[in-house]
DNA sequence: AAGTATATTGACTGATCAGTCAATGCACAA
DNA sequence: TTGTGCATTGACTGATCAGTCAATATACTT
């Protein structure tokens, strides 16, 4: 006894979310089509006609997980920030901390880079995703690179950029493994030295004050 | 009618070495007893007398894999720079190398990383990987610091580790995603402009050639 | 030669799932 | 009211696989 009838646009959207869930817990390949169903509420074949085979729900889920993205925001109060530097600092300080706080979604995207691997279709979609992710953090780089022609010589925006998606997956994947002992705070100090500018006492402070004995002189 | 017999190891290892290949192009959960004993040229139920169930067999696969990984070896030609930096600079480019010469062991990895999600006993190896990944670019990263506190000031060695290893996770993740376009040169050498110590001209050249004009003064 | 332990096979089982389909109810139009 | 189109169901199917097991060949011991 078929129940009532719901919107195509809603009902796909009921059982995306169900499927968002699944998938996270138990992994692409793990996700059933029967247990989306149960937990969106409807039967089994309702999934299938919504979203014509399992491949096509889980295409359909990446779509949802990249278009749920709020990619990567330049807000005012970044662009408010006098340097470029700081600019940047701030874009991987708000990149991990969503990190962090959607662990779900962090998880889910594994899984479709490994799926990437295999699936020329998903690896087109994570492509896409990861030249939009470098775009977005290309007039920042292009920036830094401006503001400091001599130390950056030689180095192009794209692959500052591409150095910049590196610190935050390569974070991503570290702290996912290691949970408990992985220090977020110290990894984002060391990449905020590196691409800090030149170091600040060599101009601001007096000479004197140049070089406190922390270490021998080696 | 039961086949020759052979020593244990030496059947594991031929085992193992058919599992390599059929995980690396199906995938974890796509690798099936019944294609790798094929593919090694014994009957399904060997496989599963040798290695119990799947998931053992996965589980020895990726034990041998990380025991094959040639863990970062700092050989004596990287010891003999004379500048941390350049170590530094010189492990990356080798671990980039390995990276481009492996694809097949990279794939792999990529499925034990979103394995590593759901699996406790899969994520603590690869934990443990990770950290002696790290620990094996400490030394160097110590020295880096060490050789300018000034610019380091706050900057752990674990974190400056750290940050080494997603350069080189993250240039993995997106080479593998745009193995076209992706440009691991432009990549290393933004990379190693970061790394690099206080730009030379600061020091090494006469006042007057200080600030060649390349950009208006912002 | 006889005996023992074990490596190896292939047939079998039982469970699991993705996908199909006829039947059925709902909404809406004529 | 009747009809048409479509969403929804649940039972069914067919294929796929991991894991079991009895039978058997092999190597090694005595």
């Amino acid at each position: 006894m078929p129940g009532a009838k719901v919107p195509q646009a809603v009902r796909r959207k009921q059982i995306l979310g169900a499927a968002y869930h699944v998938a996270a817990e138990r992994g692409l390949t793990g996700t059933l089509i029967g247990e989306v169903a149960a937990r969106a509420g409807v039967s089994h074949g309702l999934v299938l006609f919504h979203f014509k085979s399992k491949r096509g729900l889980l295409l359909a889920l990446l779509d949802w997980l990249l278009e749920s993205t709020t990619v990567l925001h330049l807000g005012p109060d970044i662009l408010a920030l006098s340097s470029p530097f700081d600019q940047l600092r701030a874009l991987l300080r708000q990149e991990m901390n969503r990190l962090s706080s959607e662990p779900q979604r962090t998880r889910l995207t594994f899984d479709y880079w490994s799926a990437s691997v295999r699936d020329a279709t998903i690896r087109s979609k994570m492509r896409t995703e990861f030249a939009r992710y470098r775009a977005a953090f290309r007039p920042v780089a292009e920036a830094v690179i401006a503001a400091n022609p001599v130390r950056f010589r030689g180095v192009t925006a794209a692959g500052l950029a591409a150095v910049s998606v590196s610190f935050i997956k390569g974070c991503a994947v570290q702290s996912m493994l290691d949970h408990e002992h992985f220090d977020i705070a110290d990894f984002l100090v060391a990449a905020e030295h590196l691409i800090q500018e030149v170091p600040a006492e060599r101009r601001r402070r007096p000479a004197s004050a140049r070089r406190p004995v922390l270490h021998s002189a080696r």
